[in-house]
DNA sequence: ATATAAATTTAGATGCATCTAAATTATAGT
DNA sequence: ACTATAATTTAGATGCATCTAAATTTATAT
């Protein structure tokens, strides 16, 4: 049985390697978790033990196909959760993640699996991202990053990739959602800031924006 | 903040506080918690530094009001979680006990009010045990142990006092749940065992399955 | 009233998850 | 190839929740 500790190792594992190519460095787990690099160190070495992740000292760490797999049902429980608390509890978008992360180490199969046909099997969370099914299988995806499309293109937002309270209270304010369409009308070559028409009216975004606002190019 | 373990201890003390007349001993929260009375020393050590419990040594313990509160407040989320697992999500009353002893410690005001909302503020959990409001105060009920009434007497199932499966399912095998009416027809003075009507047939039962049915008598 | 039994507490461990400070290993620049 | 720096690990603590075994206090029974 894992513990919550664990768990939450295991998902930022699997988080990162998504960006970082095959292994994932011990100061990223430490930074990402708010915690310090001893801590994840040891940490490492019990994961290591319980053969969830493969670790060789001072090489970083790559997840075990058991460790990929509970990462993911910790996952797929975390949105599950975010969709309930939205379209049944009435939360919005930027106030369910801190609720999500105690949520998600609940454990019971059934718990999962009832709670997932209530919600008629989602595919995506409230922020746009994919939610795995039992097997742990994610929907597939063709969305870009913002900040990658070219002038005169046209898209519609299908995901964010960031949880935090701030970036998603931004979003609200410049009025972007999942589903609301965006145009790039011009990029600035210094700062690559972007000029974007959303649903009709002109707004100006910064990199840091764009590369958080996933499109699916119409 | 609180963590899981003392939140476990309060809900104990409360539980025995209201049979034990003032003061609840060692031993009994030990066997509640299926700990050792050592640990159970430990622990009240440390609540009555916090101010949640009247302790002192040797002369057993009490809830303060801050104690009293807390305890109250992860009933209400225990019994809240209960009547979602069944009303939403289809758990039998048997199922629900232990995946709601996990989500009773999930701490989010909102949470709970926006569930107990969505829940239609219900006033019994699927055992027929009361649900406090948001401000801690129960529902009135005017129930009594099935083995306290008389030759003759009618009354209605409002609720059952124990959340073992081995018992809820005991009581769906001889169809009795909440709501059932049940008429005494014998007590036998030697066992204390009861014959009752279920809903038109005869059935005999043990002081110890009676004295866990509350009855409200018609 | 006092010995004995029962209940309770203390002392000293263990495992988990974390920390700081110090040591070790890897890496990058010249 | 060598050294300075960065990354990582180890050693040694701390706090939480638990345990066993031993000591202490309270209750009981003659």
């Amino acid at each position: 049985m894992s513990t919550k500790a664990e768990e939450n190792y295991l998902k930022t594992i699997f988080k990162l390697s998504e960006k970082e190519k095959d292994s994932v460095s011990t100061n990223a787990i430490a930074e990402e978790l708010e915690t310090k690099p001893s801590s994840v160190s040891d940490m490492l070495k019990k994961l290591s033990e319980k053969e969830l992740i493969n670790y060789v000292k001072y090489q970083g760490v790559s997840l075990t196909p058991l460790g990929h797999r509970l990462a993911v049902h910790v996952i797929r429980k975390h949105r599950l959760w975010e969709v309930f608390l939205v379209s049944h509890l009435n939360f919005k978008w930027d106030e369910v993640h801190d609720i999500a992360e105690q949520l998600e180490h609940i454990k019971s199969k059934a718990l999962v699996n009832r709670l997932d046909a209530f919600l008629n099997f989602p595919s995506y969370d409230p922020h746009g991202d994919p939610i795995p099914n039992e097997k742990g299988s994610f929907p597939k995806s063709t969305a870009v990053p913002l900040n990658l499309l070219k002038v005169k293109t046209t898209g519609k937002v299908v995901a964010v990739e960031r949880d935090e309270p701030s970036f998603l209270n931004y979003l609200d304010k410049i009025q972007v959602s999942i589903g609301t369409h965006i145009e790039i009308v011009d990029v600035n070559d210094f700062d690559h800031s972007i000029d974007v028409k959303i649903d009709g009216s002109l707004t100006h975004i910064s990199l840091e924006v764009a590369q958080n606002i996933l499109i699916c190019v119409l």
